[in-house]
DNA sequence: AGCCTTATTGATAATCTTTTTCAATAAGGG
DNA sequence: CCCTTATTGAAAAAGATTATCAATAAGGCT
């Protein structure tokens, strides 16, 4: 379901700000901050208040149609979210960012901690970080040179 | 090795806030942010300044000592940290956080995301939600209640 | 135990981030 | 095309974090 639908469907206007706010971040390769995205859409012309972009970003998030990913450095930032059980590996380098689908290969770990601890757990966040293909590359490249 | 020998070996010193903010930590089966440390700490008596807790964090942090873990909601905070390579589960209810030791239950899982996406992954986030024994039990004698 | 050096603290101010407020605007149903 | 009302945006308020720098105290040395 579009985006679009989702808003409507859940008795949201489809706005100018939310469409900004939705398009850029879709088309980013990179999580954004909201201030990031703030200077983006100002900077290709496309104004909108501050205030605007923090207010989208809370709806979209609470639709599940961004996601916020958190950083190696502590920091965080929102990517276009996809539907269903998924989660996001960044790069260390570049900050690219691309999403795998969840999988029940957590049910093992999630069994044992169960056992050990008797929490009953139902929700997890998992990010994974590493070295993007790109990134890889030009590491052989400059390695190459030397 | 004991977090006072961390400091030490690595060139710090012992200070009181450091001590208070550690020892709060480590009493404390919750995360707590910044500004809880603060007035915990503030109204037990041993008062220190807000910037004290600050930079006591961001070193603490830095030298593993301490964990930032993510609440459901967005929200961050500390823990103590325990050495090597472990994750956190929290309760939902309670905001309860205790320590699993992590394994290798992800290999399976990084590798088959390896091959999808051709990233390298030297790193990962892991933090599991749920239900405590305490707050289980309370939802058990509540419903017999009814 | 007392002294000295210097890392560390804390009060204040500066900066940055996020939220509130409320009149003006525009989305979308009719 | 009009009307209703959700949404926006400017400005201000509130909240969180960081910088400054004189005063303090940790820990090495004797
Ligand atoms: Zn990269
Ligand atoms: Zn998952
Ligand atoms: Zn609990
Ligand atoms: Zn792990």
């Amino acid at each position: 379901m579009s985006w679009q639908k989702v808003l409507s469907n859940n008795g949201y206007r489809v706005s100018g700000p939310r469409r900004l706010v939705m398009e850029l971040l879709a088309e980013s390769a990179q999580p954004m901050t909201p201030l990031e995205i703030y200077q983006a859409l100002s900077q290709s012309g496309r104004a909108l208040g501050m205030v605007s972009v923090y207010r989208a970003l809370e709806l979209l998030a609470e639709l599940g149609l961004v996601c916020v990913v958190y950083n190696p450095n502590g920091s965080s930032g929102y990517v276009a979210g996809s539907a269903g059980h998924h989660h996001h590996i960044l790069c260390k380098r570049c900050h690219r960012t691309i999403t795998f689908a969840g999988s029940e290969d957590l049910s093992d770990l999630i069994q044992r901690v169960e056992a050990e601890t008797n929490f009953r757990v139902s929700d997890h966040l998992l990010q994974l970080y590493g070295i993007c293909p790109e990134c890889q590359k030009i590491s052989a490249d400059t390695v190459e040179d030397n």
